[in-house]
RNA sequence: GGCGCGGUGGCGGAAUGGCUACGCAGCGGAUUGCAAAUCCGUGUAUACCGGUUCGAUUCCGGUCCGCGCCUCCA
């Protein structure tokens, strides 16, 4: 058997996956929060997950894949007192387009797609679970997780509870009996979205779906739970110690895999700090080169963090218009063992794109490229798409071309035919001092490009 | 303050106790009237200072620098 490791973060080190029903692996997620576009850095975790998803399927049987959606939520709830535009509305297009944008990436959707709004009773039952057991209470309308009751809270981040309860921030609020306790459920007003509950009408004040959600679809201990480096603390922390204290100990997930930053000028992208751009932009300025970005994303290893850049788009647009161009009449074999080995060693991408370099050199190896490529979420596209004078022209500005022009662009041709290469060339060099480049395509035709 | 991550050639980015990928760019050559594309060739890199070692970029300690989490954030 051909084992994958993993970079555990439950450990702090990479160990060997050992899945609990081999016959069925289940990996979790953590999906969007709808009300608004995705950015780049949100994509990362998308496209590193998908991989390890077309792996785990290559490599097993059976593959269960679930990431939710987070449909109910104070930033949905302003998003929507913004807008005026319902609820259900702004959730049910940010979805849509979420779908759209990754796909363009060649994400593959999940197999299960679970919304929070489709869980709250869930949500609701996991909560007096925690209660009845001591590790949850009430207070003013709240019910809040108290963290002292669990042993080993902050054993994925490596925290100790004592500091987080003593370092308590300025503003502890005074329904909490201590600093670190969190949120399970909050009262809504009457013009806030609620739910029934034991506790009066509410809403999840936790991100309790994602243990909710996993336990009703996958089970109480899943194989791997994935997501951003930045969810570590507190939300995969918080996830634990509620499914933990309710399952009597069993684990949520027994590897947990964290992707690092995607940066801007060596700093973290976030909403925060406004130093985003969505993928739905970067698509309208590489149009039909989702591929591109997916392989920029790609070029670094996971856990490393990775510098956003629209050259290493350009220079994943150019190696996959050379694969392209030598897998294009070829039918996939099977994936060559070298990338295999390098995606089952942490996934490490990087590695595995130069084992595809390897295979490119030699055209007899394109059925084994096309074949590995589609393990990583490549090159399964049109390769018409991908002529590499198609390069040239995505770079290039749009423009008209004026009659004066079109007109030399005629009197070249003519010289060409007549062999008067020094007309020829006068021609190009009048373009040229313009800032344009002519190029002679293969067919005979002429393209001018804005340089 | 607590906890954690990282500094590899012009750029991106792997790996490794001795022989250090791969890509982009650059340079040289081939080829096509020219140009583009394509093909071949081409690299003076492991932040700094100590230690361990026959030998360290790799292991250990320290310094400097950058970043992150501790608060919603992939």
């Amino acid at each position: 058997m051909n084992t994958i490791s993993i970079y555990n973060t439950l450990i702090n080190d990479k160990d060997v996956f050992i899945p609990i029903d081999p016959n069925h692996i289940k990996m979790y997620v953590c999906g969007p929060t709808v009300y608004n576009y995705a950015h780049v850095g949100n994509a990362r975790p998308v496209v590193v997950f998908d991989t390890l998803y077309r792996l785990l399927k290559h490599d097993y049987a059976k593959v269960t894949y679930a990431r939710n959606i987070t449909d109910i939520d104070d930033k949905i709830i302003e998003a929507s007192l913004e807008t005026g535009e319902d609820i259900s509305v702004i959730t049910e297009k940010y979805t849509r387009i979420y779908e759209e944008d990754m796909g363009a990436l060649n994400a593959e959707l999940p197999d299960i797609k679970p919304k929070a709004t489709e869980y709250v009773g869930e949500m609701i039952a996991l909560i007096s679970d925690l209660v009845s057991k001591g590790h949850a209470y009430e207070s003013d309308g709240h019910v809040l997780f108290q963290v002292s009751t669990m042993d080993d809270y902050g054993e994925l981040s490596g925290k100790d509870v004592k500091d987080l309860i003593a370092g308590a921030r300025v503003n502890v609020a005074d329904y909490k009996r201590e600093g670190a306790d969190f949120v399970l459920w909050k009262p809504s007003t009457p013009d806030q979205p609620g739910w029934d509950s034991p506790w009066g009408r509410g809403r999840p004040g936790w991100h309790t779906e994602c243990s909710a959600m996993i336990k009703k679809e996958l089970g109480e201990t899943i194989d791997i739970h994935g997501g951003g480096q930045d969810l570590i603390f507190p939300h995969h922390e918080n996830e634990i110690a509620q499914s933990k204290c309710s399952h009597d100990g069993a684990n949520l997930a027994n590897y947990w895999m964290h992707n690092g930053y995607l940066t801007v000028n060596g700093e973290k992208m976030s909403k925060s700090l406004g130093n985003f751009i969505t993928v739905h932009e970067l698509l309208e300025e590489y149009p039909n080169r989702g591929e591109a970005i997916r392989l920029a994303l790609l070029t670094s290893h996971y856990k490393q963090p990775a510098d956003f850049s629209r050259e290493a788009i350009t220079q994943a647009e150019k190696q996959l218009c050379r694969w392209y161009k030598i897998v294009r009449n070829s039918e996939e074999t099977k994936p060559a063992k070298a990338v295999l080995e390098a995606l089952r060693d942490d996934l490490n991408t990087p590695k595995a794109i130069m084992e595809l370099n390897q295979l490119a050199k030699d055209s007899k190896n394109a059925g084994e490229l096309k074949a590995s490529a589609k393990l990583l979420g490549l090159l399964f596209g049109n390769a018409k798409n991908w002529d590499s004078t198609h390069v040239l022209k995505a770079g290039a500005g749009k423009f008209e071309l004026t009659g004066h022009d079109a007109d030399l662009l005629v009197r070249r041709k003519e010289a060409k035919v007549n062999k008067n290469w020094a007309k020829a060339d006068e021609i190009r060099d009048d373009f040229d001092s313009r800032g344009l480049k002519l190029v002679d395509n293969p067919d005979g035709t002429t393209s001018v490009e804005k340089k």
